[in-house]
DNA sequence: GGCAACTAAGTTGTGCACAACTAAGTTGTG
DNA sequence: CACAACTTAGTTGTGCACAACTTAGTTGCC
């Protein structure tokens, strides 16, 4: 049995949801189902560049790791975990399948024997022409406007900035 | 090393971005960022859900389960898969950790013998209490208000149903 | 120079997510 | 009745995400 991908049905979102027992009446639940909205928009996503990034044989993660190097090559590993956010136990195996694919290669820092530089190959290079209309696939599917876009894109961004900032010691 | 999780660095989210070769000039890379705003807010919350579920020794996606468990009990494994949109192959073995937790039981239905039902143990019951604190903590981490919350919520079910209806089969 | 503190990358183990598949039961139709 | 089509759970294999840890290299400070 497949996902409920292409949802077959609307699902109504943990319905009326959690009954208030033992917490003040409504307002609180909301903030689960923010969370369970944006976990469900997010695989939604993944489920559509799942079909667009078929042919270029990349997953959503692998993409983003492309699209950093095509805007500028010759980076370090760390810089790619911190511009996507990502955990180096994240990156480590991530690279080391786009470097199978014969996308990447990874070369030891001259300067710093610690830091590893990530390059792309020829073929990495040749993959970016291959990727040029998946922009402009996913802008079609999400069917929003330019402004919706930029607002939405800003709210998630100042809700991720003020999560990070809740999650620090407690 | 830890992820860039309670993030060092603000990370300007692939900053300038992807810069136009064969694409048009600007408007449609802000629809990949639109979504890596998701994912990177969803792991976010992710985050601040783990700190806040620590104690009750539940990941998210356990939690969520929970949650659709005690609002009703005595739910089929289909109809769980529904709610939380998520496949077979991801619910099987998330129940199964449940039930090895002690908190769910599984049990075959009498009438239609392919269904399971899944029913919550004493357990798993008065981890209801427990968890009562957990949407107040939450609702505070995000600082949002209730007017905020709401219309996100919303705009990400659109967001959603749109991305679903796009995925079909092209 | 020597050594503690730090930093970069990688490894290990657990859990989620999904595609593709299997096994078992149910239903519809001739 | 018989059998194909369908439905429900579950399994297998791959990849992402992260905590906790290891290894190797660098820096600061005495």
């Amino acid at each position: 049995m497949s996902p409920a991908s292409p949802s077959p049905v609307p699902s109504p979102a943990l319905s009326p949801a959690l009954s208030p027992t033992l917490t003040s009446p409504e307002p609180f639940v909301l903030d689960d189902m923010v969370c369970f909205a944006l976990h469900s928009a997010s695989r939604a996503f993944g489920s559509v560049y799942r079909s667009v990034l078929r042919d270029l044989g990349l997953t959503y993660p692998q993409y983003l790791v492309m699209l950093v190097l095509w805007e500028r090559d010759d980076v370090p590993v760390k810089r790619i975990g911190e511009q996507l956010r990502l955990d180096t136990g994240t990156v480590s195996p991530l690279l080391k399948r786009l470097e199978a694919a014969g996308l990447i290669r990874r070369e030891r820092s001259a300067e710093d024997e610690r830091s590893v530089t990530v390059r792309l190959t020829d073929e990495g290079c040749a993959l970016r022409a291959g990727a040029a209309e998946v922009p402009g696939r996913i802008a079609e599917a999400t069917g929003l406007t330019l402004a919706e876009v930029t607002d939405l894109r800003e709210r998630l961004h100042r809700l991720t900035a003020k999560l990070d900032a809740a999650d620090l010691p407690e």
